[in-house]
DNA sequence: TCTGGGGTCCTAGGACCC
DNA sequence: TCTGGGGTCCTAGGACCC
């Protein structure tokens, strides 16, 4: 019984590094939006002491004194190169889940009796680098949390090769005693810190307590974390993509927004893009919830937080409804007088486009189903062209700052990368 | 000055029913 | 003084993930 968890090492740090071979040993780090947070840390940088989800603002200038690369982030970059690992891995197992943007599970059950799964591991692993560029690690055990005990345990004794397996008892009982328990996956920061309280603050001591005294007094998650430690598989390889249930557009903004009119047109934008995710999902919904907020940041600045949900009589995919909606919303929760530092706008309750739930109290003057209309436009802003609603803010999408962007080296023909 | 975005699952407790 | 019991459904919020 094997499965396996490949893991992009560092992901947006390689991915940019991928056309900048110069780039080879230079620390990197990627910046979330507004360029506010570190959100990818090459290991140069990493060894430099910079953590996850700093602010950049306070890492900056040590952080470039030392020679360090740094990038706002280039998601649609990523997301095709993730796309080609993805790609290959799937021609390789029968099953895959696709966890993340840099992390797929692999079912290795019925390789096992045809191969060495650590020698296959390599092999997969020298193909993805010479392919795409992109290194990656891969831990194989039994279950789905113990593959990402192989991967600390990797590290922890430097396996060069980047593929680990722990397969018997004590390789797995080894393993366990050297991770702390906050690295166990499924174990946030307020667990640990209630499981520390308790004495247990490695995932060996975690794996050995009754998983029903677990589930007693901490709960069902927990228990079944306790039970993939001990090796009995609770999470399967889910490889159905199941449909979304929610659709979230947020941004914080790079400049505060106090004023009714700004807010109204960024709400609009997130609107706009939200719907074309629905109608891209094949969905339809009737939640439509808006929320503002100050920054929590500023302290010393009165603080408010606003968000309303609004249900709509019958399941909508048309941007036009879902921006009346939202623009309904934002009303009461908005209060002048504060700074806003973001916005966002959640779609949910969602049911297939094609099904259609007729209102009991179906207003006779309401207009048949146009959806073609939306189909149109958004065929439309696939092009060159970009329709855009009255409400919306048409000079930026948000007010966002971001200046330090990589070129979208696969996925637009002006950027392409030029071999000299 | 400057602190991300987008998801999932579980559960306690309220609303409601008979 | 004393004010049922048991069930379902829904939702907001918490915790976690990358």
């Amino acid at each position: 019984m094997a499965l396996a968890l490949v893991d992009c090492e560092s992901f947006y740090a390689s991915c940019e590094r991928i056309f900048r071979p110069d780039l080879k040993n230079t620390p990197i780090v990627v910046l979330s939006n507004n360029d506010g947070c570190v959100i990818a840390r090459s290991t140069e940088a990493k060894k430099m002491g910079i953590g996850m989800g700093v602010p950049w603002f306070k890492v900056k200038k040590s952080f470039l004194l030392q020679g360090g690369q740094v990038f706002s982030s280039n998601f649609t970059f990523y997301g095709d190169m993730s796309a080609r690992v993805m790609n290959i891995l799937e021609g390789f197992v029968p099953e895959i889940e696709i966890y993340s943007i840099d992390e797929a599970f692999l079912g290795m059950d019925s390789l096992e009796e045809h191969y060495n799964l650590y020698e296959f591991g390599c092999y997969v692993r020298s193909l993805i680098k010479q392919w795409t560029g992109v290194p990656v690690r891969i831990g194989i055990a039994p279950t789905k949390t113990l593959t990402k005990i192989a991967l600390n345990e990797a590290k922890r004794i430097n396996v060069p090769t980047k593929v680990h397996q722990i397969s018997t008892t004590k390789e797995i009982r080894e393993a366990l005693r050297n991770t702390p328990i906050r690295d166990v996956w499924g174990v946030g920061r307020r667990l640990s810190e209630h499981l520390n309280q308790a004495k247990i603050s490695n995932a060996l001591q975690l794996a050995d307590i009754d998983p029903n005294y677990i589930k007693r007094k901490f709960s069902l998650v927990l228990e079944r974390t306790v039970r993939e430690l001990r090796g009995q598989r609770c999470l399967d390889i889910e490889n159905n993509v199941s449909a979304k249930k929610q659709i979230v557009v947020s941004r914080s903004f790079g400049n505060r927004v106090a004023d009714l009119k700004t807010l109204r047109s960024i709400v609009s934008n997130f609107a706009v893009r939200a719907s074309e995710k629905l109608r891209n999902e094949k969905q339809k919904c009737s939640q439509v919830s808006v929320f503002v907020r100050t920054s929590p940041f500023s302290n010393h600045k009165p603080q408010h937080t606003g968000h309303k949900t609004m249900e709509l009589l019958n399941p909508t995919n048309d941007t036009r409804d879902i921006l009346i909606a939202a623009k309904k919303a934002l009303l009461p929760i908005f209060k002048p007088g504060y700074d806003y530092a973001k916005a966002g706008i959640l779609l949910s309750r969602f049911t297939n486009e094609t099904t259609k739930q007729y209102s009991l109290f179906k207003d006779p003057n309401e207009p048949k189903d146009n959806s073609k209309f939306m189909k149109y436009i958004d065929q439309l802003n696939n092009y060159e062209t970009q329709i855009y609603f009255a409400s919306q803010n048409t000079k930026r999408w948000s007010p966002m700052k971001q200046n330090m962007t990589s070129p979208k080296y696969t996925t637009s023909w002006y950027e392409l990368p030029i071999v000299k």
